[in-house]
DNA sequence: CTTATGACTTGCAGCAAGGACG
DNA sequence: CGTCCTTGCTGCAAGTCATAAG
């Protein structure tokens, strides 16, 4: 492959090679991806920020009830087949329209674009000057896409012609049938009918302390809703209610971890069997029925009950001392030193703005003629000391005495996890108003160690269903800023940062729920859409590297970097923020031209993450940004005539509803269904994870997910390296026995303690060798593998870049549980892409 | 147009729960 | 069967991008 576009203008050389060095020189070796070539170099990850958490978090942790039930609605899903997906990714339209009207699924943009689009010219074209010198497999790839451009698409994409509304469906002929004979998707209430008899499920049970209007309770209870048609819905509710506590009893959890083991894993291959009818029952959970626009309508009910708020200051009394003498503090004063004193042992404490700050804003509580005059004559150690103590005694309770606690915790919070979207139960996001505490932002950041004060209800705005019961505020004397019933949003309470006023801090639905979803997949769809395009994207760009139009260069060079190079963006930011620049705010010393077309980058990205890579660029390119950077200072911005507005501006007339960052989902997702498909031997499970994990790692790698050293690594690293040393002492001894064994001379003394060893016969000897040295073997591996990873996050990219389908088909085609793969909080959040055909190719 | 703001996605680190280990 | 380690999950900061406002 890859022939074709051999002749191109765009050299995408090396582009993921060069990056897969980017982390560390050690992985070069023996990563067979990472070939060479780049000159990657090591980036020290700045690891700004040592978080200490203060005490005053309380973490709950989610807990699984409702979990488990989804967990099992997944599994059926799959093991159905596919033929769901229409009904649980119901057409976008409006909810009051008829069902049956909605035969042709109204497609958004997807669909339009691919029938007008005239691509296959352009392609063709393109085709011949593409160039595609040593191309890293995700643009390799993409280059071959280009060349099928030139198939029609409607052809290539057949399945696809309702985009818009189940994309994920290859062969939907039956489907379609499906969708439109029973076309329940949508609306719950219509659904809610459905199932019982046209009323609408009222939801009025007292003791909860969600009243809806109209339940019809579906993902969560979706399993026995089916058998319970006729019940009436305020009993049904109860039962519900009741389903979801026992969703959390081990007895369900047992279930499900039986069906995920046993003989069934979870991914074998099944053929598929069609059926139409019956999947609308299954198709629960998910119901996305949202419409990507803005603007649009989200939701037509919507019921929860607020946010929670940490409980108020708990006053310990400890002085601190000034001058060595103990200065007693207000409650107020005390509470925001305690903030402070707990810091103690985090590099933050090196900071000077981070204590100048921290000074500016308790002196301020202090008032000015307070006794304490300076920071730097003020000891927090007793405070820190009673903190340390606090968490001893925490830590030391009894297991009894922890789980109490943390029920106690569930109970009052339970009633604010969930909330009701147009009839069905959906988990919120985080229903926890943030605690105070000394903002740590990441990198050099200007505003770190300031106090970011309380959040009261009076700071807070609840977007709520009109007909729903405001939430009670949870403080007693006070009220909510206000309330509004937007529903072209799909937030459910918001606040502002205190921090940075005109940041909006909001709360939203978890990941796992339909509405997330259902962007998630467009996401994807939208990556999906732009590999048809690609091709033409490429030859565009290229063609611009020579405009006499320095607007339309600069355009040109920002695209190229950020498809090669999965830059972001880069929107301007302002004086308040860490310094960190994207794509077009790269300043003219963050790229370096080191000669034959090399470029260097190096810079501080989001979050204060180094990004440094040397890429061999197209001559043109090469030219181009000499050109940009020729009578300009090394702070001035490289790409002085173009800014984020203006880059999507042009992305959208290549395509519609391109942006920046579609590029990046594009590239990693591209990457891994390309690795995979390549890499994936017949074999074991485990050499099957392993293949994933190395596809996923130059994901990371392309995207330049990394993360801190952990500080024990190298203790890790050597542990390992003494027992492998120990074992291979072992193995020689072994070694030795062997032979004399052998010659039928009894084995030696064991060197380590002087005792005598049982007499065994070669064999036996034998085979303690063969388990030894796989011993050694896997623990070398692990070693490298560790080495490997140890500055690469996998996650990010897992939950954000990668199309679920093409993970969740692989697993199919290769008969991987998805449960190696994805964790339990995973698989929820990608229920909408279990039941993807196992063909499924991104 | 430019700037501000709002809505929503992406990102790393820290923590705590769960598993491996001796 | 406690301790050490690993890992998943949450917290919240920091991006992107559309749009409203000036």
């Amino acid at each position: 492959m890859a022939v074709e576009a051999s002749d191109g203008p765009v050299t995408f050389k090396k582009s993921s090679a060069s990056k897969s060095n980017q982390l560390h020189s050690e992985m070069k070796n023996s990563d067979s991806y990472d070939d060479g070539q780049s000159n990657r170099k090591t980036s020290d990850v700045p690891a700004s920020n040592g978080q200490s958490s203060s005490s005053l978090n309380g973490k709950a942790s989610a807990i699984e009830s409702s979990v488990d039930i989804s967990k099992e609605s997944n599994l059926k899903t799959y093991t159905k087949s596919s033929p769901s997906a229409n009904s649980k990714f119901p057409s976008l339209g409006n909810k009051n329209e008829s069902l049956l009207e909605k035969k042709i699924p109204k497609c958004d943009d997807f669909e339009d674009e691919e029938d007008n689009t005239p691509l296959s010219d352009i392609r063709m074209k393109m085709n011949n000057d593409n160039d595609k010198k040593a191309t890293p497999n995700a643009l390799k790839k993409s280059y071959e896409d280009s060349d099928d451009d030139d198939i029609p698409l409607s052809a290539r994409l057949p399945h696809n012609t309702n985009l818009g509304e189940s994309s994920s469906n290859y062969d939907d002929s039956d489907k379609q049938e499906t969708a439109s004979k029973l076309s329940v998707k949508r609306p719950l209430d219509e659904i809610g009918s459905l199932h019982s008899s046209g009323k609408k499920p009222k939801l009025s049970d007292p003791g909860s302390s969600i009243n809806a209007k109209q339940i019809s309770v579906r993902s969560d209870a979706k399993v026995e809703e089916e058998d319970d048609d006729d019940i009436p819905i305020s009993r049904k509710k109860n039962k519900v209610v009741k389903l979801m506590d026992k969703s959390s009893s081990s007895k369900k959890l047992t279930n499900v971890a039986k069906v995920n083991k046993g003989a069934a894993p979870s991914f074998k291959k099944k053929e598929k069997l069609k059926k139409s009818g019956n999947e609308s029952e299954h198709s629960q959970s998910t119901k996305l029925q949202l419409s990507s626009g803005d603007g649009q309508k989200k939701w037509t009910t919507l019921v929860h009950n607020g946010i929670i708020f940490p409980p108020p200051y708990n006053p310990h009394g400890v002085k601190i001392l000034y001058k060595g003498k103990p200065v007693t503090l207000t409650p107020e004063q005390e509470e925001v030193a305690t903030l402070f004193a707990v810091m103690r042992d985090t590099e933050y404490m090196e900071k000077e703005i981070f204590k100048d700050n921290f000074w500016n804003d308790w002196r301020e509580l202090l008032g000015e003629n307070h006794v304490i005059q300076n920071l730097k004559d003020c000891d927090f150690t007793p405070i820190y000391d009673w903190c340390q103590i606090e968490k001893d005694k925490k830590k030391q309770m009894s297991l009894e005495e922890k789980k109490a606690l943390r029920e106690e915790k569930m109970k009052q919070e339970e009633k604010y996890m969930w909330a009701i979207v147009d009839g069905v139960k959906e988990k919120v996001g985080n229903f926890r108003a943030e605690p105070p505490g000394l903002f740590r932002g990441r990198g050099v950041h200007p505003k770190m160690g300031k106090v970011k004060r309380r959040i009261r209800p009076n700071d807070v705005v609840i977007n709520i269903g009109k007909d729903a019961p405001i939430p009670e505020c949870p403080i007693p004397g006070e009220s909510w800023a206000e309330i509004t019933h937007d529903d072209t949003v799909t937030w459910l309470a918001k606040w502002r940062d205190p921090i940075k006023p005109n940041k909006l801090k909001m709360v939203s639905l978890a990941a796992s729920s339909s509405w997330k979803g259902q962007s998630d997949k467009e996401k994807y769809e939208k990556a999906r859409m732009l590999k048809s395009y690609i091709g033409n994207i490429r030859a565009a760009y290229t063609k611009g590297f020579t405009s006499k139009d320095i607007t339309k260069q600069q355009i040109a060079v920002a695209t190229y970097f950020i498809d090669k190079l999965a830059l972001r963006a880069g929107n301007e930011k302002d004086d308040e923020e860490a310094d960190t620049v994207g794509c077009c705010t790269l300043k003219v010393e963050n790229v370096t031209a080191e000669g034959h077309n090399k470029l260097k980058f190096d810079f501080l990205g989001k979050d204060s993450i180094k990004y440094e890579n040397t890429v061999e660029v197209e001559p043109p390119v090469y030219k181009a940004i000499l050109k940009f950077q020729k009578d300009k200072q090394p702070g001035d911005d490289l790409f002085d005539k173009l800014d984020t507005s203006k880059l999507n501006a042009h992305l959208k007339e290549l395509m519609p509803n391109l942006t920046a960052k579609v590029f990046r989902t594009f590239n990693a997702s591209f990457t891994l269904d390309d690795m995979l498909n390549k890499e994936t031997k017949d074999g074991v499970v485990a050499e099957k994870t392993a293949v994933y994990q190395h596809a996923n790692k130059q994901v990371a790698i392309i995207c330049n997910h990394q993360r801190s050293v952990s500080k024990n690594h190298s203790t890790q690293i050597s542990k390992l390296n003494e027992k492998i040393d120990e074992l291979q002492a072992v193995l020689k001894e072994l070694k030795i026995d062997l032979d004399r064994a052998r010659k039928e001379k009894p084995p030696l003394k064991r060197s380590s303690d002087g005792k005598n060893k049982r007499n065994l016969n070669p064999e036996a000897i034998g085979k303690k060798i063969a388990q030894t040295s796989a011993k050694i073997e896997k623990m070398q591996r692990d070693i490298h593998t560790k080495e490997d990873l140890k500055t690469v996050a996998l996650g990010t990219s897992k939950i954000n870049y990668l199309d679920p389908r093409i993970t969740v088909s692989w697993c199919k085609r290769h008969e991987v549980p998805i449960e190696k793969i994805y964790t339990k909080t995973l698989l929820e959040k990608f229920a909408w892409a279990m039941d993807v055909d196992p063909d499924f190719r991104f």
